[in-house]
DNA sequence: AATGAATGAGAATTCATTCAT
DNA sequence: TATGAATGAATTCTCATTCAT
């Protein structure tokens, strides 16, 4: 709501993924948001109560993406794919917030919640590409699981390798991209 | 090496499973272990040195396994169905450890070590499956990142529902191996 | 600079006297200051800063004296009668600082830092009094490490002899005094 | 007594040397003995007998050459001049052992139970030289004060300086040696 | 006598949180 | 609302000492 509660938010997120939830202080968060300590607690419960809002953030976030995702005219595969652009353009363009998200779930609940919430929004659109005939009879509920798991191996990939190698840094979606397509095209066998 | 180590390696996979690396303290490890605290420090050079101990430990059995894996004389699907059927019954038998493995990697460089060291056999066996045209022409390694990825998310998901319908727990493996399977095999469409 | 800081400054001289620079605790400090443990890390880096910070105070007072007394148109030996009195004087006023200055020394570089810049001033004192012809010629270098240590010895001699019988202890410096400009006056010799 | 407690008694003055009473450890001094740590405590009630015996045997080292000094037919100034010249020879000797003499002393009640006794022999020294008509008329007491104070301060000083430039070390008692014999001599004044 | 693994009391330091201003 | 000094519970790690072998 309040501009100062942005602006906490976002310091939080740049300590944070610097020094992990633990050894991030809440005075240093201050200190990167240009405020007093106290004034955190004007506008969150505690410290994980910050780290809950960042993960509440993101995941109302990638549900609003979802949400418009899914009334689109396209094919469940065109749809996977805009998920999988989505996801790779964010860590890009946000890499310390996904570190967090990341990193930093075993410390909140709103991450199972906001995770479980996206899955079903990819379980639908499995569900609806078999009913659609497009797609060949499959576990919708696992093969969320795995496009979910896949996706986020490849993020934390490029958080990894990205601080060495910029450049190759961005290869890795491209690659993984196609590689994903291409999985669910034609599997693996020749 | 000492019967201790062991004993101390052991309690602390339970407490560092259940409440978490930094919310596991020394003297909560050392009553589990029924030692005094001061035995932890006989042997490990401090806490983090424990966790290190536990990702190394873990990561030499896996790599065991992989090496072993490797030389049979096997199709690559069969392989990839082994390293799956291994991960699965593993984090049945020792939900604790792997809660561990997923949850405190950011804790120690053991893991990113490990993980990678891992991934070189999987590169490895998709590879081969190329050249003797089991396989179509892969990117092997982003390949080994999203099986490893998905591998992990399947585990998280046992351990996340395990714990409220243990019997359900057992399917989440029978139809992840089923389908990651015929993923492979047949991809997703028609 | 803030008040807190001197209360905690004069409560850590109390106990480092008492105890010990090892055997004082920080929770002890805190007590005598009325404060809490924490609050001493407010203000000092650690519990050597502390001593750190005692002994640089002292040492900035007793340069102030040398400053002042370097400047006064006296003959040498006047000069050193002052510096007698002014140590003899303060090990009487704050015979727990100067206990810690005798016997904690070790534990800080402020020490040996203050020390040599004190002699400094012994020595300045005793090549002019070489240059206007009342001094003969001296090595003005070690008779400075000599006094000092004299006077550091009577201090010592106070602090063991004086908490048995404290009329004694002043009678020490009497003597010294008189005994020490005897001695630069007339030598030991008849 | 036993071979194995002058061993330790070596290993304990390198260690108290090099890091202290306090931050030397049992567990250092046996390995630089070359025994197991329990073995200390077969020959010591505890780590700070350790030190009293340091300090017990160097005084009585000292106590035994002023016992034969005083019997010697020559001068006081002679004496004193001997009693120099045997500290500073020792200090170059052993300067691990001195270093400990001069910084651990507030540990132990050896050292002023010993430094009172060689004072004693000095003030003997001193007064045979004024019943002798020698010296002066002085304050025998308060010079053996004066004279430890002066010996240590030398002894510090080289052991400061010394670790810098070693042949600077030696000067400091060649220097300090006659500057003290023409201070009894000739006082300072011209 | 010698050993050295085990002990556990003890201490320094940290840091989330509070609350008077 | 904002502040930031003060708090003190909590935690890691150390190390002198013991004692069964």
């Amino acid at each position: 709501m309040s501009d100062k509660k942005e602006v906490i938010r976002k310091a939080a997120i740049k300590i944070f993924s610097e020094q992990g939830f633990h050894k991030a202080t809440t005075d240093r968060i201050a200190e990167e948001a240009g405020v007093a300590v106290g004034t955190i607690y004007n506008y969150f419960e505690n410290k994980s109560d910050v780290l809950e809002y960042i993960f509440q953030t993101e995941y109302e976030k990638r549900k609003a993406f979802f949400e418009k995702l899914i009334k689109q005219d396209a094919s469940p595969l065109e749809k996977i794919r805009s998920i999988l652009e989505k996801h790779f353009a964010e860590v890009q363009e946000e890499p310390e917030l996904i570190k967090i998200i990341l990193e930093e779930r075993q410390h909140t609940c709103a991450d199972s919640r906001g995770r479980a919430g996206l899955r079903k929004f990819i379980e639908e659109i499995i569900s609806q590409g078999i009913e659609e005939g497009y797609l060949r009879d499959i576990d919708a509920d696992i093969l969320a699981v795995i496009l979910f798991g896949a996706i986020e191996a490849v993020m934390r990939e490029y958080l990894a390798e990205g601080k060495k190698q910029p450049e190759e840094g961005v290869q890795v979606f491209d690659r993984a991209l196609e590689e994903i397509m291409k999985l669910f095209l034609y599997g693996l066998v020749r």
